[in-house]
DNA sequence: GTCAATGGTTGATGATGTCAATTGTTTATG
DNA sequence: CATAAACAATTGACATCATCAACCATTGAC
């Protein structure tokens, strides 16, 4: 696991009675970075509900298909990615199988684990949401070549040496 | 609002059929730059949860109290920006109220309204949760001074020219 | 004044989330 | 081998989140 302060900066945190939330002019540079993402993601995540009920899935639904597209999961797997109770896992995959998206298939390895493999109807339904999700947001369509070039391989660095 | 598809590229969606959701190497360099945003966006989504629950507030009411901030707001308004029912806020509100986090107050030239107001205590523990989500994460604290300060010009870019 | 529109609440219902307890299966230990 | 501990999933009880339809109070237009 990475640490999170183990880093050089320990200036986070200067006026936390600031009103308006982060400012962005201030902290250090990985401050100042993430509050301008911290905008953007919370711009698209507000039309997430939106976005998965087009499909006629909840938010968690769209979450679950998204997570299932890699090949089969365990259900407590399935329940550590969305960080939350096992029995809760069970409620969502019911109607998710009763939905014909899903199906629970015993491990052979081992009798107590169901995994969990998407349907025909799943994964075609699957495909069209992912893709729907791959399509930028205005704000990112709208950026020019250059900074969509640097902003890829940045993104790409962080994410390899995470 | 800014049309979604008016832009230059339409090789989007060429193997829709791709198991493992939007491949990286694929698309016009929106859809690349975006699917690597997203990755980071869903990882940090994934704990807001849990974040939320380190000041005993579920993730909703951390949203409610993170708009709240920037002064009085009509319960419809908060509707809205929550795109959620009216009925719903009603609900949520009564907790957070009960909780002594807001308060209703009647608008004087419409006394159908209700305005919604931070208590002192709301005020404080809405400071502390600002301060916890500009926290960045370990993926954007481990990148090199350079890559930040391209994401921060970037971002602002982006974010101004909208 | 009457009537439609608006802002908020209420009640019914379903989905999401947690916790505690249970069942069935594996694995470790005596 | 037998028993106990650990684990995966489920169940039941309960709070929260979300929608819809119906309802009051207020406003504004006619």
């Amino acid at each position: 696991m990475n640490g999170l302060n183990d880093g050089p900066s320990e200036q986070v945190m200067r006026r936390q009675a600031s009103p308006s939330g982060p400012a962005e002019s201030e902290g250090g540079l990985p401050e100042q970075a993430w509050t301008l993402l911290f905008e953007l993601l919370h711009t698209h995540m507000r039309n997430f509900p939106a976005l998965a009920a087009e499909f006629e899935l909840s938010p968690v639904q769209a979450h679950v298909l998204r997570q299932l597209g890699e090949g089969a999961l365990a259900m407590s797997t399935l329940a550590n990615y969305l960080s939350c109770d096992a029995s809760n896992v069970t409620g969502l995959v019911d109607r998710l199988e009763a939905r014909g998206l899903v199906e629970r298939k015993s491990s052979e390895q081992d009798r107590r684990v169901k995994m969990l493999v998407l349907t025909e109807a799943g994964a075609e339904l699957r495909g069209r949401l992912m893709a729907r999700l791959s399509a930028p947001p205005p704000l990112i369509a709208a950026m020019p070549d250059e900074d969509l070039a640097a902003l890829r391989d940045i993104m790409r660095r962080a994410l390899k040496t995470q």
